[in-house]
This record gives C-alpha cells, structure tokens and sequence, in this order.
DNA sequence: GTGTTTTCCTAAAGTCTTTAGGCAAGTGCG
DNA sequence: CGCACTTGCCTAAAGACTTTAGGAAAACAC
C-alpha cells in the first residue's frame, strides 16, 4: 500500500490548520489521523501521545507570533513600535483563532524553556526602552501590557465586545492612546 | 437501594468544588458520578449533558464573583473601589481557580444572557463614576479594566509572574495605581 | 393501600487514547 | 541485483468518557 508520508512537522502543522478550523480543544490525534486518511495508531510512532501534539501546536503557535512580531517591530519606536506590537497579536489571534488559543496553552516547564516565550518578553522590553521606565517599573509595564493584550484580544474573541457600541476597533485604538500616554507618565507613588 | 439525593444544584455544586481541585477540563459526568458513588447514567435525569454541567458551573462561578465585587464595592469609590474590585477577581481566581476558568468558559447566547455577566459590565461602570470618563470613552475604559484583570489573572494563574522578580504583588499594586492615574488623566487625541 | 411519579439502575453503542505486535514498503550494502 | 534491515502503517484490543433506552424500586399522593 501507498504510504502517506507522515512526519511530526506535518501532522503539527496539520494539527494547526485543524485548530484554527474547530478550536483547539477539539484537536484530536483522531481527527487528524482521519484528515491524513490513515489508522489513528499510525500517528503513535511521530507523536508521543495526545498532548504532544497540542504541545507541538503551542510552539508554533508561539513561534510565529514572535516571526511576526520581530517583523512588525523593525524599524519602528515609541507609540509606533507598540501599536505594531499589539496589532500583531489581535490579527493573529483573528487570522487563527485555533493557534492563538494554542499559544495559550500551558507548557510545561521543558516545553516552556525551548518556546519563544522569552524572545516575547524581550521584545516587550525592547518597546518600553523607548520609554524612561527604569527597573522595577519596567517590568510592571511588561506585565501589564501582556495583561492589557492578551486580556483584550481573548475577551474580544470569546465575543465580549460585538454587538456593543462603540466599535471594537475604536476601543483598541482608544486603548493604545491611552497605554502610550501612560507609558510616557508612568505615576511615581 | 438507598437514593443518593442528586439535584442540579448539588450537582452544578459538587461540579464547581471538582473544578477546583482538578481543573474545569477535568470535570467529567463520569468523575462526579463517583463522587456521589452512583451510576453515570443516573446523572442524566437531572443534566442535559456534559455541556450544561460546565454551563452550570460556570454561571454559578459568574454569580459568586458578581457577589463578592458587589460587597467589595459598598462604601467605595475612586481608587478604593478600583483596588477593591480588582482584588475581588485575583483572590477569587487565586482561591478557585477551577471556577474562576469556568467563568470563562464561553457560554451560548442564551446562557450569557442569564448570566451574572450584565452586573459585572455595571459594577465596572459604576467604579469609572468616581473618574471623569464621558461615553464613548468610559466604555473604552470598561474594557480596558476588564482585559487587564482577566489578562492578569490569567497570566498570574498560568504561572507567568512566578520565579522573576519583582514579585507578582508589587506588580499588581503598581498596576492599579498606574491605572487609577490612567482614569484620572484620561487623554483625548 | 393502590397508583403515579421520580430516581436510580443495567445495557449498549459510539468516540477517543494508547499500547502491542505484524507485514510490507523503502533503504543500504555486498 | 538481491538480500537483510529499518521504518511506516496496519490490525487488534483494552480502558475511559458520553449519551440514550428501557426497567425496577423508592417516594409520594390520595
């Protein structure tokens, strides 16, 4: 019989596509073993198991966004860089919802290590220098943009802003203003 | 044979007190049937299906948190009322994190609609009372201070915020206070 | 006390995960 | 080229969860 040509990088980047089609959480070896038209025990011998897979997904997931981001942010500072920044998360998130989630997904720790979590943090770092934050408030205003960005972006999609004046885009944008001038002012207790 | 007493109520109940200890995607009419020591198709009387236990939990999880802001708020306003109900989500996440998941979850139309989630929007709104927002922009700043707690919380319960200094609860507090100078100077482009 | 309703049960079918062991398609070496 | 070897996909099977159908006994109503 003919054989399909599977490999770990295939059936994650399939596992991705699938993700972005019916959610996350419905990724399943079995589907995708039906998506290759093969036997699900096929997959066992390029995926350790179930959570492999989805782990797979995460760090593609990740390592896109970060491509990305390292993309949106040459050549840029200040309000510009951040702007691009936060952008790049949205669009992802409303380009492949399935993947985002998956860059939500909990690794851990060796996973975690080998992702590109840390080129993210560094890249939140390389906006705020051009800002006069200086340590520890640095950190505080990394993590509230994470907070400010994946909060919105995950409320936005779950649904929490249509429907609903103003418009979503109007929000993000007012938002953006409003992080800027904070960042520029950040309050000294 | 002795009845075992279930109701949606204890059931939604029990469901909630196993989200907690083992996580929402734990929860499984099979594990709660062991709790209660009975059949897993006798669960099926008094539950739809698995979807709507999680709905149950999760409107329940909606309610407790509604109540609890609602208490923290009286008496309050300004900052006060904005640390008050901020702490509301971070403890109430950080004391049950399987419900705080489950609130969450992303409820169909018409549960969202029973939800506890329109005085969740009200709570918020009337905490930006105490700042001299205007419509649209007071709007913008509800959704502001929604992405960064869910966002925060998010993060902080993922683990992000932990093994790095400064320690998660500086950051927290310096965040609000950020925020809370935010509201008062709220820029208009 | 009889009749009705409710509650829990047994049984069964469908899905997904994961492991074990087998045959045949590709690969490398003489 | 032909052979052994490795790898890739298969069949088989067991265990867990979900959900439906239909039955028996407990609780209730009068």
């Amino acid at each position: 019989m003919v054989r399909a040509g599977l490999t770990t990088e295939r059936l994650v980047r399939a596992g991705a596509e699938l993700a972005d089609e019916v959610g996350f959480d419905q990724v399943t070896v079995s589907a995708l073993a039906r998506r290759f038209d093969v036997k699900v025990a096929s997959l066992y011998s390029h995926l350790k198991n179930s959570q492999d897979l989805k782990t797979g997904i995460a760090l593609l997931a990740l390592e896109e966004l970060a491509d990305r981001a390292a993309d949106a942010l040459a050549g840029r500072a200040g309000k510009d860089a951040l702007s691009a920044f936060a952008d790049v998360y949205r669009d992802y998130a409303r380009e492949h919802p399935g993947r985002y989630e998956a860059a939500r997904f909990r690794l851990d720790p060796t996973a975690a290590a080998a992702s590109a979590g840390g080129r993210h943090a560094q890249m939140t770092r390389a906006i705020l220098r051009g800002y006069d934050l200086t340590e520890p408030d640095e950190t505080h205003a990394v993590r509230l943009l994470g907070s400010v960005f994946h909060g919105y972006v995950s409320l936005e999609t779950a649904g929490g802003f249509s429907h609903s004046a103003p418009d979503s885009q109007e929000s993000w944008n007012r938002i953006l203003d409003a992080l800027d001038a904070l960042l520029r002012n950040w309050p000294t207790p």
